[in-house]
DNA sequence: ACCGATTATCGAAGCGCTTCGACAGAGGCG
DNA sequence: CGCCTCTGTCGAAGCGCTTCGATAATCGGT
């Protein structure tokens, strides 16, 4: 072990070329003999070289490398987030470059800090609050970002999310075509409410306007994540609604105490009670029964962040806001 | 936005000293006077100054960062990776290094390449498998690495995880301490086992050996992940051995369909059937009844692997093989 | 008052790459 | 045939930092 890497002089004296030329065979920015540039890749494949990024990085005034900040906190729906980083990380390298991971409890000194220090192009950040601090600081940041999530001042960002309101919505809708008339939604636990989180207010507003729209009843409620809690829950509404007949759970983690719970207090579903949920497939299909679920499209939603944020690099212009549609797809539920 | 980048010698300049000076200071590498200490610092504060990554790295050769590849296949436990990226991010940040993501599909080609553009200075890898394709890369290259989890070939690695065999024996030792006799341990899916991935395996192993010395009798099965595949596997499990009364589950995934299953064949726990978990505090806490159960030490492993890198960078030796130790809670559950 | 050892600072040489301008040679055109 | 435009290649100038060796300035010991 431990050689000295192969720097681009090596390729270029072994190919018997200039280091410029090296340099462009490898970028494509000038137009190189077919030649001299099978020479050069030659070179380069027999001596294992790969560009130092840091020289790259210095000279050419680019990294190729993007952060992605990640939210640690409670509430979140932590295999969502790893499917997420997952598809950035999948992205970002078609694209050529690497990611660097953040974690929020950095705040605003680690953007400033990543990104004053150019150690990345650019920023993903996930779960952005309604009131985010970090969001001055990225307006007035030269680095490009994308936001997954829409803070309530959005005005000169990129936001990128799925259209919550839309799925909220569509498991009313779904409810109601099904002949439901009285339904609940059981969100996110009240901390996440309370903390400005826009996806939970987002789906409940969804919730309520198709509510209106169907003419249906119900309430939206808050849902803690521990099954006793879960239990309770499910218990008093069943109590106090005797015409509850629909359930859309917007929780991850609670969504299997929810079905235990109806399990327990006899409910068969869905015969006696009709869920949708959201959350991601896998949940849904190791469930019984198998749940009728909205996708949250994670994948796809850090697709297109990086390809957003690839566009704003490039000087391309970008919308300001992209919201994903939801995909209902129906199970043994309803 | 976008006012070019403050430099070390705009810094200098302001201070009335040379570049090297305000190196020195910022490094550390070479006294220097209080006053012109002050006097630098002051400067680099009113500058905003924050030294170039890449140019940096360049010089120094260290880019002080570390890469950390995640496996992101099936049947990994995704809530404690998590917990796991956060806490060597968190670490990592303390001795002022920051991370790079890598996935495993880009296989030992994305390592290579990390490495030898130096891009970062030392590798974690996470969920290595007895027989990882990656291993032999690891040894030859001048990148020193830590390993979380064990291969079969680990001579020259150095490697960290949490005593899984014990963790195993720990359970069955609480059982046996609280008068079970016939106990059965529900383990990762068949193809966890199959890949020969380490924790599954060395748990098992560990259950086995305590089992033999507690003269405990029972079974370990491997256990699938969607409630109706629990549900039948208890239901088989209960009807093959009348005499049973404790359970071990080692799958995050399934222990809350273990508990529905029980529940649904009118067992009371820990009543009629004692159950004690491997998994992370908050599944046990959230479950009903709270789960007495050995907690992965996630956090604890990550901060582990970076401290054994940082001794690695810093040229010194470090021992082959650290077995973080199991620690049972007792619930409600046994 | 002089010498050697410290201590604090400076200047300059890279680190490995990209990119700009220069230029030789090959064609195309009048 | 001379002139001009392309093409393909080269050399050199940085990019912003670290680090090495050199040089003043200071100091105690004689």
């Amino acid at each position: 072990m431990s050689e000295r890497a192969v720097t681009i002089s090596e390729v270029a004296r072994h190919a018997g070329v200039a280091v410029s030329t090296v340099s462009y065979v490898l970028s494509g920015k000038r137009a190189i003999s077919a030649d001299t540039r099978r020479r050069v890749l030659d070179s380069v494949r027999v001596l294992g070289y790969h560009p130092n990024a840091g020289a790259r990085a210095l000279a050419s005034r680019r990294s190729n490398v993007i952060a992605l900040v990640l939210p640690l906190r409670v509430g979140m729906h932590v295999p969502v987030l790893m499917q997420f980083a997952t598809s950035v990380v999948t992205e970002a390298r078609r694209y050529d470059h690497d990611v660097l991971l953040l974690t929020a409890d950095e705040g605003s000194d680690g953007l400033r800090r990543a990104a004053a220090s150019a150690l990345v192009d650019g920023l993903v950040l996930m779960d952005v609050e309604l009131h985010d601090s970090r969001v001055p600081l990225l307006k007035d940041l030269a680095e490009p970002s994308v936001l997954i999530g829409f803070p309530s001042d959005s005005a000169g960002l990129t936001c990128v999310d799925l259209d919550f309101a839309r799925a909220g919505a569509l498991c009313v809708e779904h409810l109601a075509e099904r002949g439901h008339r009285e339904i609940a939604l059981l969100g996110a636990p009240s901390v996440v409410y309370d903390r400005g989180t826009g996806f939970a207010r987002r789906t409940r507003e969804g919730f309520a306007v198709a509510m209106a729209e169907t003419g249906l009843t119900g309430v939206a409620l808050p849902c803690e994540e521990d099954f006793d809690r879960v239990c309770a829950a499910i218990t008093g509404l069943l109590d106090s609604r005797p015409g509850l007949s629909g359930l859309v759970v917007h929780n991850e983690a609670a969504v299997n105490h929810v079905l235990g719970a109806l399990r327990q207090s006899g409910r068969r579903v869905p015969d006696d009670i009709a869920v949708v949920a959201i959350c991601p497939d896998d949940i849904a299909e190791r469930s019984s029964p198998p749940l009728t679920s909205v996708l949250i499209p994670a994948e796809e939603v850090g697709r297109q962040a990086v390809r957003l944020l690839m566009e704003k690099l490039e000087g391309r212009a970008v919308p300001d806001g992209t919201l994903l549609q939801p995909r209902l797809t129906v199970r043994a539920s309803t």
